[in-house]
DNA sequence: AACGGTTAAGTTACCCGTAACGTAAAAATG
DNA sequence: CATTTTTACGTTACGGGTAACTTAACCGTT
């Protein structure tokens, strides 16, 4: 009998159709209202469907391979950094307007957490991939090299990507703000940021902050905070080891907004006024800055936006559109009041 | 033949199997490890699945419903508001730890939203879902019942959920809250939060605190800012207006520590002390209270550990393992030192 | 050498939709 | 009214795995 329940105790096509009175390809092309079916017929389909509350199994429908599925499968390292939370939202957002859905990975900044989820999310046949960052492991590369799929490496610009890439050059944004301390006369810098097994682009942003400060007769010191959440605490505590070891630095320059604001706080409760005593430099741009009484010294980078343009490059691709493969969404610098000019130009 | 590759260009299991001489019934045990074949055969077959480089087609094993899929729908109403991706960090993080994905769902606060998507994603024979909050339109109820997957509700405590819960109870929380900053002698106090087109759970809160402050012969002004995220800005704008109408509040508590903190710079923007002059209470002890000069008086709700929670109790679900089906994670009240005792007990 | 038991396979059927094709009835056309 | 065209369906095959069943080869025993 056909209208028994399958063993998942799902309501299938087949139940629907022989409740209906017509074979199962009627049904079908009912729910898809592709015509070739009476009026009278569409509905008593539709009245089956309501009835039994049928739902379309879409598995079935992509594994026959007419269509492909609706994930897009998205990496990012963490989401306690409120950058990646953004992107993220920009990135669902506008897939989510398309019918489509993220599959969300978080790599935790390893290559190896990446590679495991990239094997795992291609088995379920994904519509494209968007990954956070452009360094993957070998596996990973030659996994994503044969699936065929649209893939959008984004944050990190990639002018060579696997498929397509949407971000920012970090190593010239680190270099601008470098160039940007100097030219405020900081010479004695510190950075502090987080430190993963993996290069990533704060990394990158590091390096182009170093050469600027080093061209400008300057010097960086570093202090990293390993494997941590690039977030308030680590700013914090993070400033105090480096104030700690280096004392006299006039400037630091951090990872982020967040952790910027961290850093600012600690000063503070050490009575080191910003900018007079220290300047601080954050990047980002991020939501906390709005409401700060001296506008921080940042740099915008449009979060949102970059995701929202990741998820429109991806569906520009499904959709067989013509896209730009690589795409610089660009950053401008926001000199902001949390440095001052010392003796600089 | 059957190693002509197939429409999608991907190697299928077909093809592995005949380059090694065996039926695919053979391979498919091989890639199971189930046993049943010979040491030659394994090594023979493993030898094309690293050649082709195979990757199994998951779509097909749960299609062919031997197995659920490891996809979890999870729903967030945005993540703009940090809270909620603490929890979905939790989520996502336990959820990976036993090989299953999220898929990602934001209802930006609309029912409406909320039922699209959970169509949607039934439609691709998920594991089981978690969702936001306890109110969902009468045909996503539907569906949901249908369903016949785990489900779990979380942060908003739903004592006869759909199928499970985990939260709190957001009117005693909130009514902790009124009924602590009634103790410290407030009566005249004001709410900053964010308004949608449906009940959250931050209505119940603010039910409860009202509820709490009027039995304390207080009274509450609210000020809600229209389908804005919860985050900074509003926090400072909401406040503005707020005092602008009611200047003469004594303290106001915010939907959470974000918003506190915004309303907070408005506050020293305008030369008002905290607690002197006005006092504040935040909701959640988001990290940023981690680093303020004074501890912000606030509620402590373990974000983290109710979104592993939720993940805990999917996955015991779908191992089989008994569950309770209800579980209030808690809150605790963090006095701090931004309200204090004006004339209380 | 015949027998039963174990191991290592192969064969068949099925999951749920849809493409491709087939067909009977109704409508349009000459 | 006969013929062609269109409409409204139905039938068959398929996709990529896996359960359940079948078969062939190998093994040790008596």
């Amino acid at each position: 009998m056909a209208d028994k329940v399958n063993k998942n105790n799902k309501v299938s096509l087949n139940q629907v159709a022989s409740a209906a009175g017509v074979s199962k390809m009627t049904a079908s092309r009912v729910l898809r209202g592709e015509g070739g079916y009476s009026e009278k017929t569409r509905v008593r389909v539709m009245e089956q469907v309501d009835l039994l509350g049928y739902l379309p199994n879409r598995l079935a429908t992509v594994f026959a391979g007419d269509q492909s599925s609706t994930f897009v499968g998205v990496s990012i390292p963490d989401l306690g950094n409120e950058v990646f939370s953004l992107v993220l939202e920009g990135i669902d957002r506008k897939l989510g307007s398309f019918g489509h859905q993220s599959v969300l990975g978080m790599t935790q900044h390893t290559q190896q957490a990446e590679e495991d989820w990239i094997r795992t999310v291609l088995s379920w046949q994904p519509a494209g991939l968007i990954l956070t960052g452009r360094f993957h492991s070998a596996r990973a590369t030659e996994m994503l090299r044969n699936a065929a799929i649209p893939i959008v490496e984004i944050w990190d610009l990639n002018s060579s990507p696997l498929d397509m890439s949407v971000g920012i050059n970090h190593f010239d944004a680190g270099f601008d703000m470098g160039r940007y301390l100097v030219n405020c006369g900081y010479r004695n810098i510190g950075y502090v940021g987080t430190s993963h097994d993996t290069a990533n682009a704060a990394t990158t942003r590091l390096a182009g902050f170093s050469k600027a400060v080093e061209t400008g007769d300057g010097e960086v010191t570093k202090q990293l905070c390993l494997h941590d959440t690039a977030s308030y605490y680590p700013g914090f505590y993070g400033t105090e080891q480096l104030l700690a070891s280096t004392p006299s630095l006039d400037c630091i320059f951090y990872q982020n907004d967040t952790m910027a604001f961290g850093g600012m706080q600690y000063c503070t409760t050490k009575g080191l006024s910003v900018p007079e005593d220290i300047g601080i430099a954050g990047w980002g741009d991020l939501p906390i800055a709005a409401v700060l009484p001296k506008r921080l010294t940042s740099m915008n980078v449009p979060h949102l936006k970059l995701g929202r343009t990741a998820a429109e490059m991806m569906m520009s691709r499904l959709s067989g559109e013509p896209t730009p493969l690589v795409r610089d969404i660009g950053f401008s610098l926001i000199p902001g009041s949390t440095v001052r000019n010392i003796h600089g130009s």
